[in-house]
DNA sequence: GGAGAAATTGAAAATGACAATCAGAAAGCT
DNA sequence: AGCTTTCTGATTGTCATTTTCAATTTCTCC
């Protein structure tokens, strides 16, 4: 299985784009970021030690991640798109607290399988599904009943 | 059970807000339209007959309908949100084809179940959910084989 | 049928995330 | 090194949505 620097580095061959520093940046701290961060959150933490990348660059290079498949690109409906290292073995969803944020992954392969059954009920060839779940998390759950 | 008509002036009532005109008139605009609408749909429509209807009045009050209920949201990720009339007992979920942009709608009672299991398993309260199945429709699909 | 308080309206401007622009810088091939 | 192509980042543009605010409408209480 090909590392997720190794799947970019060939897309960027394939595609005649180039390795720039910048670029090597980025991927460090995407792959050391914990999941589901906007574009402002990756800039700003870059920022700290690389002040002289430019946010513009940050989206432009996530997008990258996103098209070479080393990323997703997450819309939780709150008005910002959010990034996670994609892990092509494994895939999941959400679960996100209304409250505080708080967002839950989970993988559940008998919807996974129903999401075929209804595809394949309608004759259409299924791309990619977002699935959430929104509430309360335990925590916030529990606050709510004071 | 309630007609949305009611649900909705029994909400206006509630909240000490106003019956107007306007509100009316977009009402049994709303509810005489077809589904997945967005709100400038719903103001160009309206403005053949009402042009002194003004598109933040048309937002404001397909936000109103949200809020008591008669309406749901939608977000199929193309940067435009997207309205439906909303029948409590008839919930569904959609296909999208990413090609032509034609909605579907689907029931699943049993993916329905199985998300009940997964907030269960930890221990979330869920309010709401979103599922979309993107891809192509039986038309596009086909025709991309050629 | 008003008077008065409160909510509403609609044109316009503000907001904010994202995308495009473009001149100077960097990459990479020969 | 020289040359061509791509990249960068500050800035500007875009566009759906939201806010503003003065004028209007609604609605309660005489
Ligand atoms: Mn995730
Ligand atoms: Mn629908
Ligand atoms: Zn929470
Ligand atoms: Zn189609």
């Amino acid at each position: 299985m090909m590392d997720q620097m190794t799947i970019f580095s060939d897309y960027i061959r394939s595609k005649g784009l180039k390795n720039t520093c910048q670029r090597k940046t980025i991927l460090e701290a995407f792959l050391a970021s914990k999941s589901h961060f906007s574009t402002e959150d990756l800039y700003l933490k870059l920022r700290k030690q690389h002040p002289n990348i430019g946010y513009a660059t940050v989206h432009r290079t996530l997008k990258l991640f996103a098209e070479c498949g080393i990323a997703s690109e997450l819309d939780f409906g709150d008005g910002q798109t959010r990034f996670e290292p994609l892990d092509i073995n494994q895939h999941h969803d959400h679960l996100v607290c209304t409250n505080c944020g708080l967002i839950v992954e989970f993988t559940e392969p008998r919807i996974e399988k129903l999401q075929e059954q209804v595809a394949a009920r309608y004759n259409f060839k299924i791309e990619r599904h977002r699935h959430e779940l929104y509430g309360l998390c335990p925590k916030c759950a529990k606050a709510q009943l004071v």
